[in-house]
DNA sequence: TCATCCGACCTGTCTATACATCTATACTTG
DNA sequence: CAAGTATAGATGTATAGACAGGTCGGATGA
């Protein structure tokens, strides 16, 4: 017998392969994007559903669950289970990762390395990696092209640590996680970004190759170890007619 | 007895208030945080935690899900539990909802309506709405303010339905997402944004009251039904001398 | 030797049940 | 009439067990 794959009825079809948890689920999801249940409404009970479809209530939790999580229901212990608002106000902007999505345009990506170096730590850096003034840093300039056109210009630091000679392989990878596993003893767990708007500086036009005054993306970056200490600090700078970041938000975005 | 609130230990304490699968994902977290399972290590199987611990492996099992959902460790059908690698160049950037933020910093934020009035959609607008030139649309032109300083100078059109006066309330909430429940008959469930940086225009520039090439966040925003058809669309100009946003990035960050 | 099969072990799904805990309502009692 | 009390009904937690289906290595057989 043929399975199917997709059901436009109310009915679960138990011998399919796609789990009942699943199929209830996106009937729940259909029924609501459809309007047959509106925001704020509540739904049927747990038990309701479970002698409804006649399978088991710990089912009909996991197809719950499975909408609780994507933000489309939330529930409410004693009373019942909800329709939610759609969020639509809630902003996450996504920054595409450059590195994977360029050459799925057909564009050939590459990293010049303008300098890899020990460093002295100045102020601002034995500040930014809470390390006394004066300590050893590596230090990484670098620019990605696309097209052999500049795209994105970077100055990074690491804690210096490690002997590890500076190697072409970082060329592959010049992410700050990965430069921070080569070169610290530290293993790297979390990252914070802080993205401003800006206009390149001099330097920046003249590596870049774009006018002065362009518009830019200013992304700063701290990388910490498991203890929240720092172990490397960078800056990006991404030319503004070349980068969008993009967000989408509310319901039925799969 | 006196119910402990934290753990410490390897045990699970079963009379807690603190559920079974909680305290056990927590322990996991740790342990993983600690470096006892590193990434790529293979955790012990969920019957192994379940006699271990004495508790029911569906007990375990809900604790690696709240693991899973972290994204600090992944399954394999057949093969195991493994520690994950901290994602740390997948990149979210939180645009800080400025509404909410700025009255917790004691600075009190306004809304100064220039403009709402009919007007006839022209061939940008039309097109990003989706609908034939000359539709009747709805124009707000507004400024956000903090302490009466300009920050947010935006545009935006609702396509124009319902009859409903235009209200002194919309002030309240000049969302998009709001002017759309109030002026349009379709209920808005999803929304995109796409961010640019750029640089204000002349009108921007008077309208924010900076100086000419001040550097902004533009955000374009369309806002749709249900069905993906769009219900409104707007521009918002936020000054980049005020504004940044924000991106954690790994593990440990609850 | 090499390929196949089988069994041990793993995660994934689903069930039926029990009890805890919270909410709202109806009822009892002072 | 007001306050406290039972009760029904909802979700939350936990159990023990069954079977499905993927993975891997070792035993078996040609």
């Amino acid at each position: 017998m043929k399975k199917k794959l997709i059901n436009q009825t109310n009915k679960l079809d138990k011998n399919s392969v796609i789990p009942v948890y699943y199929q209830l689920a996106k009937l729940l999801e259909r029924d609501i994007l459809q309007g047959n249940y509106k925001p704020g409404e509540v739904l049927p009970a747990e038990n309701e559903f479970a002698s409804r479809y006649g399978i088991s209530r710990m089912t009909v939790r996991r197809a719950i669950s499975e909408l609780v999580m994507a933000g489309m229901i939330y529930t409410e212990k004693g009373k019942g289970t909800f329709v939610a608002k759609p969020k639509l106000d809630d902003v996450e902007f996504e920054l595409n990762d450059f590195q994977r999505e360029i050459p799925r345009k057909g564009m050939k990506t590459g990293i010049k390395l303008l300098e890899a170096r020990i460093v002295r730590a100045d102020d601002e850096l034995s500040q930014k990696l809470e390390v006394p003034k004066n300590t050893k840093c590596i230090h990484f300039r670098l620019i990605v092209t696309a097209n052999d056109e500049p795209l994105v210009y970077e100055n990074k630091y690491i804690i210096f640590t490690k002997q590890n000679p500076i190697l072409e392989q970082e060329l592959k990878d010049p992410s700050l996680s990965n430069l921070a596993k080569l070169h610290a003893d530290r293993l790297p767990t979390t990252s914070k970004r802080v993205l401003h708007a800006a206009i390149v500086t001099d330097e920046e036009a003249a590596v870049l190759k774009v006018r002065p005054n362009t518009p830019v993306f200013l992304v700063k970056q701290t990388i910490y170890d498991n203890n929240k200490k720092p172990i490397g600090w960078g800056t990006s700078v991404y030319r503004g007619d070349r980068y969008k970041l993009t967000s989408y938000t509310g319901w039925g975005l799969d």
